[in-house]
DNA sequence: CATGAATGAGTGTTCATTCAT
DNA sequence: AATGAATGAACACTCATTCAT
């Protein structure tokens, strides 16, 4: 019998949301300062402010409440990415990349523990669906941009730069916010210099 | 008193250095299989055919064998990045960086979950130095290159592409190699794309 | 960081400080029977009734078990010499002597392996301050007891009989009762001449 | 089948006997800086400059060495104390008595953790006829002083006066030698105190 | 529903002891 | 004899999970 990951209760009730995303917000901050290593189904409850048995009433186990968090993580980053096209609805090719990169900076501001950890653990479990949910979404709002500057870039396959274009915002990002002190600037210099030359 | 994370004793016999080597493996396929999660300094041991106070007197905590593992990672790269490089030696542009992408894909090939759980434990362990000390073997090879081809490539500040570029590999072989099936010729083409375009 | 000694949670409910006692309990049961050697977090759980992880709840760590027997056994022997000094109010001195000797020995009766062992555990542990409070006490009482017999002993620094006497008792009481068979009737005598010597 | 307690070999040979004793004295200075938790074969072989294999040439096992240890501080008081007896041959009582309690305190410097090792080992391990050997020995001293000063002491049992008197000492000493800093001056007066009183 | 004491399988680590060299 | 690498039973301690209140 496989282990159940999706959250025990649909929260319908305006406290109930507001006490899974309490618990969804401890684990990242718990993941975020000491990573996999730190996360602990007790002490996630104590930071949220619940007993360890309303964590199990919320989530049937650690891995649910890692799943939430994957999901929470994807749609932040969705939800960035989006905004972050429609304020540029007008502009420029240069000019609309650097917005979708600040935008996908953003998150990985100082979590760098976090987002490798959500890396690995999407990497563990059995969520094929659930990410490939976000990855065609995604997907479809850098198929819209490929199609609106399409006289601007060279021809390619949507489909692939539908995958590979976050990934290089990513690992950019990261190798740019991981040092001490993050160098912010750079990155994104450098994410917009790959992706134009990617696109070019 | 910080937890120590360097080897424990210095392998100096053959038969040492084999049972040192033999417990990094087994380090790896456990975490190759089943992430960090799984990662179990017994499980380990008993893979790696010593017992578990055999693996206690070559780490002294299971941190420490983390590290190991890190640096075999580490030097692999850096290895297999160094042997492509002067395979080819006299050929153009796109050819080498081509043959410089293979390389660094070959250790991404179904160890996504190692790899992942190496990236998180690099954040979590404090071995700014050890990493660094990789990152400048690396930097040097990627400069080298750049000097090379200076003329077919614009102008770009060195420091910046050593860091970038091979992040930009890793994540576009990431991004396709996770699939299943694994799309590596996509992803060989890709990262080719997309260094090919930083550059020019 | 040192390592914590004090109790994990300062019981609260009826029930915890039963659970409390009874770890307490087994540990002098299991030291008794045993010595320092057969301390084992595992078997005086056992021994209490209560899992291994009940007793982390109460304990941070072992020495903190160690340093709660140690409480009790000082608090019991106060209380033993408070008790008996009550009791013999209006007697002379060596009847006040003789009964005090008697509590003093209550504790040694057959556990001479919990004396040693704990005598070993207050010098190793860090622990200057709660022994000294309960020295300070019981040096209170015989500091009492000395100023009501002022007239029939030699003067005398109470400083240093308070710290002599409670001294002087347990070494005879010991030298006495660790025999096989204990000879607890001479313990006592040779205590009782010890002491009146001392004072006289 | 009982496990054997005495050492594996009579130790014949000179450079057998240094071994020997380098073991034991190694052992005495672990216990004597860390207590009986710190009591670890291995960590006495490496203070020895011994292999732990050839420790368990000379030794059977652990608890060997510990009698081994015990036999050597038995062994060190009696001497001392012989010593002392015979140096003071021909003076008074009080000064008799503050040369014995001179060479008791002696070893008790600084080795209370030690001190107190030894005595809950005593009362483990299955050693009594060693230890009765001892105090034969030592009540014989003890007993030919008491005849020696018979007129200026009060009647008293010899057999008793053997054993308790060694405890007054030791007890005293102990009480005040184990202070921050040490009172080894309030320590010899009390001592000679006690012991006089005892015997007036 | 919420609580948090209780559980106990599991895991990291130690250390007495052995034995091939 | 001497060595020290190797062993593995034993032990301190953790933490996901349950359930009586």
């Amino acid at each position: 019998m496989p282990v159940p990951l999706s959250p025990r209760k649909a929260p319908r009730q305006a406290r109930a949301l507001v006490t899974h995303d309490a618990i969804v917000e401890a684990a990242a901050h718990i993941i975020a300062q000491g990573g996999l290593a730190a996360f602990n189904t007790n002490v996630v409850a104590g930071r949220a402010g619940v007993s360890i048995g309303s964590l199990y009433q919320y989530f049937p186990n650690k891995d649910a409440l890692m799943v939430a968090l994957i999901h929470r993580q994807q749609a932040r980053q969705l939800e960035a990415l989006t905004a972050a096209v429609s304020r540029v609805s007008g502009e420029n090719l240069e000019t609309v990349i650097r917005a979708v990169v600040r935008a996908a900076m953003q998150h990985h501001h100082d979590d760098s523990l976090l987002a490798s950890a959500i890396d690995h653990e999407e990497a563990r479990l059995p969520i094929d669906s659930i990410l490939n949910g976000y990855l065609d979404r995604g997907g479809a709002l850098v198929a819209a941009l490929l199609a609106r500057f399409a006289r601007e870039i060279r021809p390619l396959d949507a489909d692939h730069a539908e995958r590979t274009l976050p990934a290089l915002v990513r690992a950019v990002t990261d190798a740019w916010a991981n040092l001490s002190p993050p160098r912010l600037d750079v990155a994104e210099d450098e994410a917009v210099r790959a992706v134009l030359g990617y696109l070019r």
